[in-house]
DNA sequence: ATTCTGTGTTCGGTAGATTAACAAACTCAG
DNA sequence: CTGAGTTTGTTAATCTACCGAACACAGAAT
């Protein structure tokens, strides 16, 4: 009859308990006496609350903290059977699985590589993750509490919005397939969420990023892609596209006409490599096999490959340039197997600098596993906003 | 020694009535029965949250809504007392001020013209907003209850954030100056948002982005800007310049240097009249004089300024997937002097589906009152939220 | 006039928090 | 070892903001 105040959750607790439960799971270990002060509570709340959660087992009593002088007060933390969560990265090369407590702690973690003949996903990939998927939740076993959602990290659009458009060079089917037959209890929810994405919220939570609630994660490699993080969450997007770069004109001046995904085919690394083995001179040794091979050369201080990393540089600077003109991030955090590396940055700044205004630029604190935390990391907040 | 659990606010009122004020503001007048289902309420509560509000003069009973059977219910509606709000647009070209109640009902309008030497704000605009200013509050009076808040459109960057970037040409310090000596009670507070944002507001309540919740206005004239609304809210940046499209790199291409602000030199109208007196021959007649002359002689079929028109609109298009391949909003408002033109749209949709995926994209609805609107309708929103 | 149906009020009750007062635990100084 | 000082936790009384049920009120149709 009566429309209820606050939306329908699981858990009927009150405001206070909430705050305490969610506050325990994202800054750890506290008393009562902290919880209060940060969470506007008075003791006798504290008093109530506290057993209320106990009961429920989501919280236990750890040590006690005493002060220099009064009496000592208990710790409470998130107990383990608060639950925990699973992060799935299914990649083209690679497939991770990783378990986490409520509050951010690793359970267990499984990954593998996977021949890697095509560019998308294939069978096999589903199937290795479906089976590290099993090994994971095993090594979890059962004294971690439920498991309380999933996150699959791919690159393909999220889930969440249910209108697809077709830009990226992947079948769809295929990742959602996937989340859909995840070895886990059918009550548990699975969403998928764009790679990129997920690494953008890694470095927010746990890396380069922490101090900035809104910016931008540049992924660059194979592909190029960027994910957006404003007032500490992620925009998605009308049709789940935002951040899809490579779509934009390229190359673009009064005389050119863009073609589609033009950036993309210029700023990937095949491309990249592609100039790379036309300008190479015999007597600069074997042409390098890799990205990772040129920038080492480029490290060493040969001439060609150096002039390659700069000017590459100089285009993701631009790229960057044209997303700050957009957005105005506080921070573009550089990932992915080429913007990850530490030499691009001086020729990314400049470029940036001398198109834009100064903004602070660097590379990802969390290296390729940015996908993964950041996919577990999602699902953990999903967790709480249903438990809270 | 507690900190307040809700932010300190004016008034003290518990939450329904609140919500009860809010809701007369923002949807028009309404029963008891209307509000207390709309709020989730019960009657006893509405029973006592509606003398609360009339006693302190923010909601007046009007007439009787009565169905078709039964009672007859009291209609409810804001109080002329509830107060007012200032929407001020001073630009190089014009200035405006409106006096709008917090229902969104006009009490008062001025504009007049300002004699357009230069390209930027100037001491005579300052003065004549001013005065304008004084005969709006005047001509308000003191039957509508207290100014709650004022905001100041102009083309430079929002005032809420202190980091101050320079890109664009004017001189901010101006327009704060403006802000700050405003003939306004001391106790007003008083912003100053970017008049692009502006218009993007009033598309979004009244115009042409109604159901559209993240979307993107494109402003095309002499300068070319945006405004993000996601999530119903503006889109400020880490330094109040997101938007700021007229920094994208331009051109882009492999064998060309980006300049600086170099796609507002190219997009700009002064540039595409300097392209139309290029390529304009003498049998065409007279060539056009500003833009508006441009489009009129394309709109008659002459076929020069057709193909300038339409290789412009290509140019717009562009620029829009470029927004686009960040952000995906749903839905691309089209205004500004030139941008407002319909005869630009086929060739906008054309360039937008060649490079990217099929998104909405309108002309604006208001015209060039979209941006005082916007302005008036940023301070309703201010003035509610300090007030709930 | 009576009945039916919605509108508004009165009364009593409940959930969730608070302040105030007190009891318990710990440190340190004599 | 004892007691002062300090902090933690509990208990009791109260307050605020809401709800449900019952009732009184007003208009339209029988």
């Amino acid at each position: 009859m009566n429309p209820a105040p606050t939306p329908p959750s699981r858990l009927d607790l009150p405001e206070s308990s909430r705050g305490v439960l969610r506050r325990l799971a994202t800054h750890g270990p506290a008393t009562r006496p902290q919880l209060a002060k940060v969470l506007g509570l008075s003791r006798p709340t504290m008093s109530a609350v506290m057993p209320e959660l106990m009961d429920l087992e989501l919280v236990s009593s750890g040590g006690s903290s005493r002060g220099a002088t009064g009496r000592s007060a208990v710790l409470y933390s998130l107990a383990a059977g608060a639950g925990h969560v699973l992060g799935v990265e299914v990649g083209a090369t690679r497939a991770r699985v990783v378990a986490h407590s409520l509050d951010g702690e690793q359970i267990a973690a499984r990954e593998e590589r996977i021949s890697a003949r095509r560019r998308n996903i294939t069978d096999a990939a589903v199937s290795t993750t479906m089976e590290l998927c099993e090994k994971v939740l095993a090594e979890v076993g059962d004294g971690h509490g439920p498991l309380r959602d999933v996150v699959v990290a791919a690159p393909t659009k999220p889930s969440t919005k249910p209108t697809a458009v077709s830009t990226s060079g992947l079948q769809p089917d295929g990742v959602e397939q996937l989340a859909a037959a995840l070895p886990v209890p059918d009550d548990v929810p699975v969403i998928v969420e764009n790679n990129v994405n997920c690494a953008a919220i890694a470095e927010h939570r746990l890396g380069a990023a922490q101090n900035q609630d809104t910016f931008v994660y540049l992924q660059v490699g194979v592909k190029i892609g960027l994910g957006i993080v404003v007032g500490g969450k992620l925009m998605h997007g009308a049709h789940g596209a935002s951040g899809e770069v490579a779509m934009m004109p390229f190359p673009w001046s009064p005389g050119e006409e863009p073609a589609r995904a033009g950036l993309e085919e210029y700023l990937g690394s095949e491309a990249l490599m592609a100039r790379c083995a036309e300008v190479w001179t015999s007597g600069n040794g074997p042409v390098p096999k890799d990205a990772e091979a040129l920038f080492q050369a480029a490290a060493r201080g040969q001439s060609t490959a150096r002039r390659l990393v700069d000017q590459h540089a100089t285009d993701i600077g631009r790229l960057a340039v044209g997303v700050m003109s957009v957005l105005d991030p506080g921070l573009v955090v550089l990932g992915g197997g080429v913007g990850q590396n530490q030499l691009l940055l001086p020729g990314v700044r400049r470029a940036t600098t001398a198109l834009a205004w100064d903004t602070e630029i660097t590379v990802g604190a969390l290296g390729e596993h940015a996908t993964v935390l950041g996919a577990v990391h999602i699902a953990i907040t999903r967790a709480l906003d249903r438990l809270t």
